[in-house]
RNA sequence: GGUGCCUUAGCUCAGUUGGUAGAGCAACGGACUGAAAAUCCGUGUGUCCCUGGUUCGAUUCCUGGAGGUACCA
């Protein structure tokens, strides 16, 4: 196999046969070394990096989010780190949106962009697109949420099942979510959700290429454990204590948090709060190295994550 | 050393009046188009400590071991 070092990454994209713009998408299970990783690619590639880790976007956590330090932060430029509030609403289509804009900038100048994070709704929304979706209001989201609260799960279930028997069909109906969801974009729209979905995504300016980062489970328990230790070293009670006040915005309904949140209020205790917060992530990398299934057309890189296989692969395709 | 009790899933334990067993937690598998570190769904994974006996059949009853535990010495 054709060995390619970081030194002819410009003989490389020379050479890839796209003309598009590229995306490297970073991905894989919590504390698999996204961070790192990325780190030494964008300084192989000489270029940035987007993150689309959706929690790393608020000023107010840090510890408990692992965002990059300070000097990683210095070394390369990061987007979409901390640039928002917990008190701001924030979804995936707004991401979509901004991280859209930047992308477009950065892709003047840089042929390659890094994005990094978690496999998630907000990585698809930028890389592949959502549907088109009206604009939900407050009103229409406190009706449907009385409506569950008052009637509940069933009353939801039939009231779709009427008013768009086509998503109906195919929809999780155990899980309020989805079905508050579509109810939403039925009341504010008057069109079903199904209309919605059939309709065309808005196509991407760029290629994505999507890097998968594998451990055995055994090694990536080990560090989902000793990343969460460091991190109560590094004063996340702390942080968690001063964001108290504000427990009930959606945004802190995250692992580690919520936790400590109940420590604070005497529902645990400390060592139970953090065994907690360790098999809460387990579950959680479990959920995404199952969502990372979807993405078929992949790289997967195994320790020590060398970025050779992946300019080969953008030769080859 | 003696006596009692215990030994069943990864853990804590239930149970089978003899027909090869089930709860909780853990674990594992999956879904997911604007709350996504969220939300939702599914799965029992077993030399019933070992040994011999009784029995058509023993994890269950009996013999003898082993390990644990409590009390007495």
């Amino acid at each position: 196999m054709k060995h390619v070092t970081a030194i002819n990454v410009v003989t490389v994209l020379k050479m890839s046969k796209s003309k598009l713009p590229i995306i490297v998408f970073i991905t894989g299970a919590s504390a698999v070394g996204k961070t790192s990783c990325s780190i030494k690619f964008a300084k192989a590639l000489k270029t940035q990096i987007v993150s689309c880790d959706s929690r790393q976007f608020y000023k107010e956590m840090s510890i408990g989010t692992a965002v990059p330090s300070d000097d990683d932060q210095q070394s390369i430029k990061h987007h979409f780190i901390q640039h928002i509030s917990i008190k701001q609403t924030y979804n995936p289509g707004d991401y979509a949106k901004d991280a859209l804009d930047t992308i477009k900038q950065l892709h003047r100048t840089n042929k390659i962009i890094i994005l990094v994070g978690g496999p998630s709704l907000y990585a698809d929304a930028l890389l592949f697109g959502l549907h088109k979706f009206p604009k939900i209001s407050s009103e229409t989201k406190n009706k449907i949420q009385k409506l569950y609260n008052e009637k509940g799960l069933a009353f939801l279930q039939n009231e779709l099942a009427v008013k768009d028997s086509k998503y109906y069909s195919i929809v999780d109906k155990q899980n309020p979510r989805r079905l508050i969801r579509a109810l939403e974009i039925i009341e504010e729209s008057e069109k079903p959700y199904s209309y919605y979905i059939e309709r065309d995504k808005p196509l991407r300016p760029f290629r994505q290429i999507v890097v998968k980062l594998e451990l055995t489970r055994a090694d990536l328990y080990s560090k989902i454990e000793s990343r969460i230790d460091q991190m109560m070293n590094d004063g996340f009670l702390r942080e968690v204590e001063s964001l108290y006040p504000y427990r009930k915005l959606p945004t802190l309904n995250t692992i580690g948090y919520n936790e400590l949140f109940d420590f604070i209020d005497k529902k645990l205790t400390l060592d139970k709060a953090i065994s907690e917060i360790k098999k809460n992530t387990r579950r959680f990398a479990k959920r995404q190295i199952n969502y990372l299934k979807r993405y078929d057309e992949s790289v997967c890189l195994k320790p020590p994550f060398k970025i050779d296989q992946v300019l080969n692969h953008i030769l080859k395709n």
